[in-house]
DNA sequence: TGTACATCAGTGAACGCGCGTTCACTGATGTAC
DNA sequence: TGTACATCAGTGAACGCGCGTTCACTGATGTAC
């Protein structure tokens, strides 16, 4: 059992990563030291020489998700960082709405999993949250602002709001077929979104709306 | 101290309110039967008079809600429960997405405090969460429906879906400039989808969509 | 109308359990010589 | 290269606390006579 500077901080990223899965899983409150120490092939103890308290690995399981490469982080969904514009955000609206992300309970996005434990955790936790949301919204936006609609900023933040609730929802209900519908409708009606311009009335710049070229599931 | 099944009743009744403002408030598990009991004005032992278990006050509390009269449940908002169709759909968005509803944490709709909660519930919590889900989305649909589209349903899914989770991510949200304006893209966009047709491409019923004639807060 | 009794809503002490945290200890490793 | 030592990641028992639940008891009320 070596212990290097480099050891030490692999444990730790170990124990971080079963507590991102752990949480997304049952919540923050439902998984105990124990639990994360045992998935991590540690014991109890030990905890204390990474951390000093449960709700710093709160902020660290969610912070954690931000580094992840959306090819890993999406696999199997044929997810091209590489493309641009609406077809960008179709794209992201494809796979953040698809039911392999939706049924992936401990590998999903954090927004869908934790919104309530967030909503009475501490300042640094909502934070992190914060800062996942905000990075959703801004990919959204940077995609629809390419044809200079200044409405971008505002339509980024209602499909991020759209996509995690149609998904915080959905992994409330039991009955398959009703789950599947919701994520549909709020998958369909992301798309049709992205595909519009933002309305001129709540900004006055877009010129009439461009008709959608290509459409996915 | 009386004891007819009236009176039995009523103060089974007065434990339910104070669990739903409580859960509402601080989520199921941070709240103790304690605390419950003593905003109810009693003591703990008694509270086994009248449940069985501290879960099945939960299924309760979320029920309760959907026996509300819409006129207390947003007092202030010179809400109609009388109007009709696009009028009806648009008034709701305007309730739900209201800053009031957002800062009343122990009054507002269950769906936005307890999404979490309720996905690690049993399955009677979440029959009643879903049933809670399944009337918003119905009042859209229903209000949708009168010019005839087929995709009213879809769209009340997603409407609810947009609403729902605007406030959900809002409450995370502590920076309250940044809250306002999720809150507000969430509602403006949410106008834009009661004002215009469900996509003809998702179903190919409906004609072009009329403009607006309308448009609230 | 008045009285004795049975009922049962409500009380509060006690129990048992799980969990976050602490702490004295261990033993493998890097380092100094 | 080999050896003694200091370090510190990891161990596991123990502590303290809060909470859900149980239970013997109380005392106000409805009811029978």
């Amino acid at each position: 059992m070596p212990y290097t500077a480099e050891h030490k901080r692999s444990t730790r990223q170990r124990i971080v990563e079963s507590a991102r899965e752990l949480f997304n899983h049952k919540g923050f409150v439902d998984v105990s030291i124990d639990e994360i120490m045992a998935r991590a092939g540690l014991t109890r103890g030990g905890f204390y020489n990474h951390f000093k308290a449960k709700e710093d690995l709160f902020v660290e399981a969610v912070m954690q998700y931000m580094h992840f490469d959306p090819r890993t982080r999406w696999k199997g969904l044929d997810f091209d960082p590489g493309r641009h514009g609406k077809a960008r955000a179709r794209q992201m609206v494809d796979a953040y709405l698809s039911q392999a992300h939706l049924e992936d309970l401990e590998g999903h996005c954090p927004l869908i999993a934790l919104p309530s434990d967030v909503a009475r955790a501490s300042p640094r936790v909502k934070q992190a949250y914060g800062q996942l949301l905000e990075g959703m919204a801004g990919i959204f936006a940077d995609s629809l602002v390419t044809d200079g609609s200044a409405g971008a900023r505002q339509r980024g933040l209602a499909l991020a709001a759209l996509c995690v609730g149609g998904m915080v929802l959905a992994r409330t209900i039991e009955d398959e077929p009703l789950r599947r519908e919701l994520r549909e409708a709020a998958h369909g009606t992301a798309l049709e979104l992205v595909n519009r311009r933002p309305s001129s009335r709540a900004r006055r710049i877009a010129p009439r709306a461009a008709r959608a070229t290509t459409a996915a599931p």
